[in-house]
DNA sequence: GACCTGCTGCGGTTTG
């Protein structure tokens, strides 16, 4: 095959295709091509809809075309350029996206510029013909990206590639697919040292560390797109809001407003923080308005790819008045954005409120708005606390992983099933990554051996011998078989056990947790998917439903992330509730709840940046202990084991805890007493460690943990695709794995990574220990209660939820509610 | 008159 034509796009070009188009290029866009044409590397921080993908996309062929950057032609065809996406639906789009400014450049696409698309999708039939035929660019994922790594001539048709965007790097740079990727680029670094790799990035908190992490302490340049446009972050208001809820999550009490801001616009997001309250929220609006059936959609994580696909292009045709959603929706498809976003319920950060204020009002002038739906009244003061961060600037930052030993072990028998390595060029590659630039001898040596003999205890098993070593010292995997297992397995994203719902005799509708259908029986009737099912029979990992009508239904739950409430949202509410307790009630939220921080300052006091507040109570139920450190509700699970066990420990006790974002409370039903806490001893950081440990079910929380562990590192075949086995028995292989560990080898890396997953990111201890230390530094404002205050109500309401039923719940609060009202 | 909790993402069955 000869040569194609020469394509040699110059700074011109790029202004003349804009210039075709009656623009001209912003300044950070020439900005990026200079600095992509001249071999820089980078990050760009934009907005969606910003053209940071013609800043990137005209800057890679630039710098394709730079005479310096021609790697050495060992094919004639070749790819040069990979565009890496989270998503497979954002990487469709991309394609289209790059190629039409090649067809506008230089009097049509150049020939052998061209450009592919490669994910788990693709056909195999398209594969080979890229294989054949390397297209100049691919758009793909990490995942399909590692898994070009592990064929054996990886080497050979990456050597070409000179140029790496890696788009949505803030989604990646905080957890291990992001790591994976890491490892990569390490790879494609040293097939080609001059590879220019830019990140394109949303708001972050920690941009500087995103352009290390994504260099690997390389130099390079971070460029700010156009200045984002003007936010409007607001909430509805509850028309009375002296009787609006204390507690809750679910705000449908919120419902004529929302259906009123529907109504009022052409199209409308409404983001809820949960699948099941995306489903509860969807009926709600359908029984609220009947007319909108068709017109309206539902499009969550456990909905069937179909159905969302079948949403995702109705919002792009702009067909259907409003979908409820969760962050499904946050990023991925490439839709014209709606007039309308609502937020019902806390945003719990402020990165995420961006993310979703930018989903709206993309015509020029408009400022992006996102609308906070508050499900109970301390959500009012999140609204005003949200706006007050987001304004400032002050997001969230993403930590990248350090040392995840599994992904490690994942990427040796990559490249051993792909090339082949030798030990010593390898940890020179593997350390030119942020996540492992301080990988000692010792954690190097340990998962080189886990691969080549499966560690001490697994010497025994063939299938741990996955790499051997050759006469000539270059590490394989020899076993086909191996190899194809492995492959199947490349990627570190774990999923819990789910099982199909399907009609019978019809369309799948998604996915629910196995668990659940395990509660049902035959007849029984869930909501999923916007529609009334009854469970028909269970066959196979499939749960095969009818439709239903009218009657009682259960919600499906899933085991979802617990998203605490963000530092900086955290401080932002602190900051308001300060003002407020000096009598400063600015903007409409803080007027509306105004009356009840005046009565929780009347029975109490108000917290504040620099004081904790502190309430006891002697109720029916026993001896009250509500501390409010607002640290997110993870921290305060673990703040409040901590107290509880240090407790016990002087007097025998048995505490209940109860937790949410604000605060905690611990009740004992024999007296206890609370004095120790004023004097602070209780929050001493000495040996917390040790206590936290102690004082939560660390180990049976490890030992979950290990489950992701264990799959990543590859020990734990998922079993082929299609095939009925269920996650459960991994999960129970999963406990195999850590008690023979723990007997048989201790030393076992993958053990200390649970530990260690647990402490850095389920119990935050970092946080745990901040949090600690600032409490007791603060000023305490000790008050004991009468009765419940607006701040300990809902976290007695969340107490009693765990135990009660429903029904029992709302006579309970009804009663609670009674007595409140008479003291009032 | 006060209620419904917990997000997202990819990849893969044998061949050239």
């Amino acid at each position: 095959m000869s040569r194609t034509r020469a394509f040699r796009p110059t700074l011109a070009d790029a202004e003349r295709w804009f210039a075709g188009r009656g623009q001209k290029p912003f300044a950070f866009q020439r900005e990026v091509w200079r600095a992509m044409r001249a071999g820089e590397s980078g990050l760009l921080h934009a907005t969606t809809g910003s053209g940071k993908t013609l800043a990137v996309w005209l800057g890679a062929l630039l710098r394709l075309a730079a005479p310096e950057s021609d790697a050495p032609p060992r094919r004639a065809r070749a790819t040069r350029a990979l565009w890496i996406t989270p998503m497979r639906a954002l990487a469709a789009d991309t394609v289209l996206a790059l190629r039409e400014p090649l067809a506008g450049l230089a009097g049509g696409a150049p020939a052998g510029c061209d450009v592919a698309l490669r994910t788990g999708d693709t056909s195999s039939s398209e594969r080979q013909r890229q294989d054949r035929s390397p297209p100049a660019a691919l758009v793909t994922t990490p995942e399909t990206l590692s898994l070009m790594l592990s064929r054996a001539d990886a080497d050979t048709t990456l050597a070409a590639v000179s140029v790496v965007i890696v788009d949505e790097w803030h989604e990646l740079l905080g957890n291990k697919r992001g790591v994976q990727l890491q490892l990569a680029l390490a790879r494609l670094r040293r097939l080609n040292p001059g590879l220019v790799v830019w990140g394109l990035s949303a708001t972050l908190g920690n941009l500087d560390e995103a352009l290390d992490v994504l260099l690997a302490g390389r130099p390079g340049r971070v460029v700010r797109g156009r200045r984002p446009k003007r936010l409007l972050v607001d909430a509805l208001l509850p028309e009375r809001p002296g009787r609006f809820p204390w507690a809750g999550h679910l705000g449908l009490t919120m419902l004529d407003a929302v259906v009123g801001e529907i109504d009022a616009s052409p199209s409308s997001l409404v983001f809820c923080n949960t699948r099941s309250q995306a489903e509860l929220w969807y009926q709600a609006l359908l029984d609220a308005r009947p007319d909108w059936a068709g017109a309206i959609a539902l499009h969550h994580g456990s909905l069937d790819r179909e159905v969302r696909e079948w949403v995702e292009s109705g919002i792009k045709r702009g067909l259907l008045k409003a979908v409820v959603c969760t962050s499904s929706l946050d990023l991925g498809v490439d839709f014209a954005p709606v007039e309308r976003v609502l937020q019902v319920g806390s945003a719990k950060g402020v990165a995420r409120l961006l993310q979703r204020a930018g989903r709206s009002g993309h015509a020029p002038g408009r400022p992006s708005r996102v609308t906070l739906v508050p499900t109970h009244a301390l959500e009012l003061l999140e609204a005003a606390a949200a706006r007050d961060a987001a304004l400032a600037g002050r997001v969230e930052a993403r930590d990248p992983p350090r040392q995840p030993l599994d992904v490690l072990v994942q990427h040796l028998v990559t490249i051993a099933a792909g090339p082949g390595f030798r030990p010593d060029a390898l940890l020179a590659e593997v350390r030119d990554t942020h996540a492992y630039r301080d990988l000692d001898e010792g954690a190097w040596r340990w998962a080189l051996d886990f691969v080549l003999r499966g560690g001490p205890s697994l010497t025994a098993y063939p299938d741990y011998r996955r790499v051997v070593v050759d006469a000539d010292g270059a590490h394989r995997v020899a076993d086909a078989r191996l190899a194809r297992r492995h492959r199947m397995a490349i990627g570190t994203i774990v999923s819990d056990a789910v099982m199909q719902v399907r009609f019978v005799g019809g369309a799948r509708l998604g996915t629910v947790e196995e668990s659940f259908i395990g509660r049902l029986r035959r007849g029984d009737c869930f909501l999923f998917a916007g529609r009334l099912l009854e469970l028909a029979r269970v066959h196979e990992m499939t749960a095969w439903v009818r439709r239903a009508s009218g009657r009682r239904s259960a919600v499906p739950r899933w085991r979802g992330g617990r998203m605490p409430l963000s530092n900086e949202l955290a401080d932002a509410v602190l900051a308001r509730l300060a003002q407020a307790g000096q009598g400063r009630y600015e903007g409409p939220e803080m007027k509306a709840l105004r009356p009840l921080l005046e009565r929780q300052q009347r029975v109490s006091a108000l917290p504040g940046p620099e004081a904790l507040l502190v309430e006891s109570l002697r109720s029916r139920e026993g001896w009250h202990l509500f501390v409010f450190p607002f640290a997110g509700r993870q921290v305060h699970l673990g703040l409040a084991s901590l107290f509880a066990m240090r407790l016990a420990r002087r007097a025998p006790a048995t505490l209940s805890i109860s937790v949410n974002d604000y605060g905690f409370e611990l009740l004992s039903a024999t007296p206890v007493d609370w004095q120790s806490v004023r004097d602070r001893s209780l929050m001493s950081t000495d040996a917390l460690l040790e206590d936290v440990l102690d004082s939560l079910n660390s180990g049976e929380l490890a030992m979950r943990r290990f489950r992701e562990i264990a799959r990543v590192a590859g020990l734990l075949f998922p079993g082929f695709p299609g095939a009925a086995r269920g996650t459960r028995q991994l999960q129970a292989s999963a406990s195999l794995f850590w008690e023979v560990f723990a007997r048989h080898d201790a030393g076992n890396l993958l053990l200390d990574q649970a530990r260690r997953e647990v402490l850095e990111r389920e119990l935050e201890i970092d946080r745990l220990r901040a949090a600690l230390e600032r409490m007791a530094t603060c000023e305490p404002r000790w008050t004991e209660l009468q009765r419940p205050s607006p701040f300990a109500f809902p976290l007695m309401v969340e107490r009693m939820r765990e135990r009660l039923s429903t029904e029992k719940l709302s006579d309970r609060l009804a009663r609670l509610v009674a007595d409140l009202e008479r003291a009032a």
